[in-house]
DNA sequence: CATACGTGGCC
DNA sequence: TGGCCAAGTAT
């Protein structure tokens, strides 16, 4: 532990910390459907979702997500398309394989049973220090750190911790410091109370101080600088990939889609033909054709361009270009190209930047 | 350690 | 509007 970081400990009173902390979260925790039961596969789920996602978002999936996969094993059992079906416009969409692999490794090498100590679930896909710490405390009430944002602009103001929390090695400190301050009669509500307030009081710009349960142990607003903290280094600019796509029906009026590497950007979704290209090239019909055609083995009749969609992504933008045209004939069979009536395309599961273009090609005519 | 990895909401 | 944010993990 770093001494200077968490000096203030010495001087804080803990038991009176834990009792204001809980006892908050005991009258005002919000009503969420992960929090009817203790079930460590849909605490797992809830907190996989949860990851980088906020709440209000998170509510719909996960009640259909729970009700389509109601278990380990309906999980374990399921298709993949249909899990990423499921996840589509939840984004990271890693997650929901990890998630599946991960549950395949419990169902078969742990009899169903979501471990219940660090060294096995961490050795899970897509489980890390948090969401381990998640699981441990909440579903098996064990007293490990869950340091999540949220827990580290709380204890930053409360501890009054300078460190830059955009660096992976500080969270570290943070998880020092919750081992000596959670409460380990309750190590489930400590840990949920933390997020909570950061969530409910403690938010990242104006936090609501006056109404805050802890407020008397918090060092930020004794000095007044609960708005300096925490420290955070802000992100380098992102990077633009300009794209031409095209939607693409064959003369029974089939749309041509394929399925993206298993690896990388939205891997596994599917989407329209697409390629990447220069500026220069853009209006060039021909070189688009000939891209598809070397990229698919499509024969395709000179695309018209409609409309052009931009698509922010974490680190890059898409300025999708995009064409609709006919497809006049496939060169050969491949299992990563399908052509799907309008109903079928429903099945499939798509990146929000393909579903923009669908729409905007079906609203062009 | 830095970067890849989605999306929608907010000001 | 563009940047920032939201219950992180893998590499």
């Amino acid at each position: 532990m770093k001494k200077t970081a968490l000096a203030n400990l010495d001087a804080f009173n803990k038991e009176t910390f834990r009792q204001d902390l809980i006892g908050w979260f005991e009258q005002e925790q919000r009503t969420l459907p992960w929090r009817q039961d203790q079930d460590p596969y849909k605490v797992w789920v809830s907190e996989i979702m949860l990851q980088q996602t906020r709440v209000d978002t998170v509510i719909p999936y996960f009640n259909r997500f729970i009700e389509q996969f109601p278990t380990i094993e309906a999980l374990a059992e399921a298709e993949e398309d249909k899990v990423l079906k499921a996840w589509e416009g939840l984004g990271y969409y890693s997650r929901a394989r990890n998630l599946q692999a991960a549950v395949r490794e419990v169902h078969e090498h742990y009899g169903g049973r979501v471990p219940d100590n660090p060294k096995e679930i961490s050795s899970l896909k897509g489980v890390g220090p948090y969401t381990a710490g998640a699981i441990l405390s909440i579903a098996y009430g064990i007293p490990e750190p869950a340091v999540d944002g949220n827990v580290m602009r709380v204890l930053s103001r409360i501890l009054s911790i300078w460190e830059d929390i955009a660096k992976p090695a500080t969270r570290k400190i943070f998880e020092e410091a919750v081992r000596e301050l959670i409460s380990h009669e309750n190590p489930s509500f400590f840990n949920q109370a933390l997020m909570e307030l950061g969530a409910l009081i403690c938010t990242p710009t104006s936090p609501s101080c006056l109404l805050c349960p802890v407020r008397e142990h918090c060092h930020a607003f004794y000095e007044g600088k609960q708005s300096e903290l925490p420290i955070k280094t802000k992100n380098k600019k992102q990077k633009d990939v300009q794209i031409a796509a095209v939607v693409l029906r064959d003369r029974e009026g089939r749309y041509l889609i394929r399925k993206r590497p298993e690896k990388g950007l939205l891997a596994n979704l599917w989407e329209f033909p697409n390629t990447e290209i220069s500026l220069a090239f853009l209006h060039e019909k021909d070189q688009l054709a000939e891209l598809i055609k070397e990229q698919y083995g499509a024969i395709i009749e000179t695309a018209e361009m409609t409309g052009q969609i931009d698509h922010v992504f974490t680190h890059l933008t898409w300025h999708i270009h995009v064409y609709k045209g006919t497809l006049l004939s496939l060169e050969e069979e491949r299992s990563d190209l399908k052509l799907v009536t309008e109903e079928e395309l429903k099945e499939f599961a798509f990146p929000v930047s393909h579903q923009k273009m669908l729409k905007h090609v079906q609203e062009h005519k």
